[in-house]
DNA sequence: GATGAATGAGGGTTCATTCAT
DNA sequence: AATGAATGAACCCTCATTCAT
């Protein structure tokens, strides 16, 4: 049988390649390091035996490779929808800070997905190969924000006169660092919840249309 | 001997493990990930052998946080003291966004950085650790960081009418944004040439005093 | 799967972990000392692979353990089936000494048996704790002999004037010296041919029934 | 310099020689097995360099077989001493069994050394070799046992119908086997205190002259 | 297709021994 | 003579991968 290649459309996954995603992506969540997780941990939380992973997978890194990517494009699907119901960039603003002020596991994975788009590890290499697939392309967080920033510009809720990539920029600089600044309250010593006001002011002065 | 906690002044490391802990940054830098480096490669690299690396540190783990808690004291101390000379605000960030544009190893195992402090492995909580040690508070980037920014608000240059935290957040946020921008540009998909310019000014507009 | 704790009924240890015993009893006859046993020389004599070693068993030392155990319990029922079979505590105690007298591996094997039964190394700790489990009562020497002298006192041919105890006791004393005896004859210095007569009449003298 | 053999006289023994046997037998009363014993744990206890152990000695087996012959040789020394002040056998007798009641360390590894005695693992066989030495010969447990039962014989007090070397069979068979129901009596399961005088008057039975 | 027992290469760690000081 | 930092061979144990059932 073909192996899976970790682009399959959402609903061809197979229910045991599917649990045993959903296993990968709860032990990042546990804090566990995207290499360091052991085939027999994935395959016994999935409930499946151990040689059934490679009729599947060719590789235990590409098992942990298709779960990483197969999240980052679940979450992304979910969040383009979420975000289009909203009716102002405000609301959708105000949503993506309430998502991050809640600290949990998912937190600290989605922090882990942001590392693997931007260091130069083996692993994160092969993720970002696949993620550089057509079949993905819709899904790439660029995208995503690329589209949903579009429409603000065209509601003339944001500014026009700096190029798209520019404000995409801005909105990941300020989501990401607040994520940051929740995940590790005592590492970087702020108090997240005097800053949230701040962030959205920020957001809104630097890329909102002014007056 | 007493073995190396990690927080020995850079004087006081002894040349052997000086030799070890630059094997283990040159190797980050080549992407690497912490936790799969192997001691062999280590002591090969510094020239020594394997048994000598048990001489001063207890474990791998240990060897590669005291590495990496190292190489963040040496580089926020370098960093403060350049940035000190500069006489202005602007020329600090001049130079932050100059030192940022150089696409190396050592902007990879920079971000590399980033994500130890924000991500919940084991690992990472390692290195937290061991940086929450008052021999280690004056090196912290926050510190670094509020202090040059406290030195721009005196001197008027910065706006004094937010904490000074928001100060520190913001400039993290772009600095860190900015960085992995430049180092996975077609992962980003944005001309980092192009962004400079809209960076600075949107620093300067957002933490700068105005009028 | 279950490790093995080297309570198993004979019947259900598995073909590779009795082989694995196999190896090790005969590493011990030959002389090498439990705890200096490599568990890659284990597996090489057992025909199997290392790491099934570990499917097995948890470490080299319950390995080793577990083969004692298992080899005590094999000895000692064996012993009291073929001393059941004697029709008198005299022929009982002929064969014990006639089985004393061959000079081989297992003499010295044994004797590495009584030594761990008492001395207090951490290894010898950990097969007696083994042995105080109740699976392994019934195969306790200090039992065995108990049953095949009680059988002796109700024949009639055995003192019943002094507790059973004191009976297991002296057989014990006698049977273990002899063996150390014949096992290092020229560092005891004695003549064991010469000796054996005298152990007997000295036995029977001691604790069979007189006139 | 020439290296240590272990036979010299105990007044030639250099001080830092003295302090590692020391160790060494405090270690084996501890419980250590004898090749397990670290030689970095021998120099730290006797408070000497590591190095020095490898001018007195030429491997680890070395110091640790020494230490035992030292020690063999200063006990079976110290008991003839102490035997011989005795006047009849009956006080000797009660005095071996005095001090083989009290349950300590010592009695472990005294027990140890009748092991090394009796095994034929290459740590025992190279202890052996060095009591075969004709330096060492007055200090064989049998030769001192040899004469002190003989002395009793000659005072009419013991039997001299037998070979002397079954006398000392004999009192070896009860006095180590008792040492052995002392040390270990949870796992023997017999009550010492009641067995104490079992064994003295079997002894008396069995060797003592009748009559 | 599914399994899990078996494997063995690989890597962390220990520790006896050496040797320059 | 005494030392202890340095070494690397040795050995335990892990775990990705295979394959017979």
């Amino acid at each position: 049988m073909g192996k899976i290649t970790g682009l399959e459309n959402v609903h061809q996954v197979p229910p045991k390649v599917r649990r045993m995603y959903a296993a990968v992506i709860q032990l990042i969540e546990e804090g566990a390091d995207a290499t360091g997780i052991r085939v027999s941990t994935i395959t016994d939380r999935a409930g499946i035996g151990k040689g059934t992973a490679y009729e599947y997978f060719d590789s235990k890194e590409d098992i942990v490779a298709c779960a990483v990517v197969y999240q980052i494009q679940r979450v992304f699907d979910w969040l383009e929808n979420v975000l289009s119901e909203k009716k102002s960039f405000g609301d959708q603003l105000n949503f993506l800070l309430d998502a991050m002020s809640i600290q949990d596991g998912r937190k600290h994975a989605f922090l882990r997905f942001v590392n693997l788009l931007t260091d130069n590890s083996d692993f994160s290499r092969s993720v970002r190969e696949k993620m550089e697939a057509e079949e993905f392309s819709q899904y790439l967080p660029v995208r995503v924000f690329g589209r949903i920033l579009q429409r603000g510009v065209d509601r003339g809720e944001l500014r026009a006169d700096v190029p798209l990539e520019y404000l995409i920029y801005n909105i990941f600089s300020h989501l990401i660092t607040y994520m940051m600044a929740v995940a590790t309250e005592n590492c970087f010593r702020v108090d997240s919840q005097m800053m949230r006001p701040l962030v959205y002011q920020g957001i809104m002065n630097e890329i909102g249309k002014t007056g």
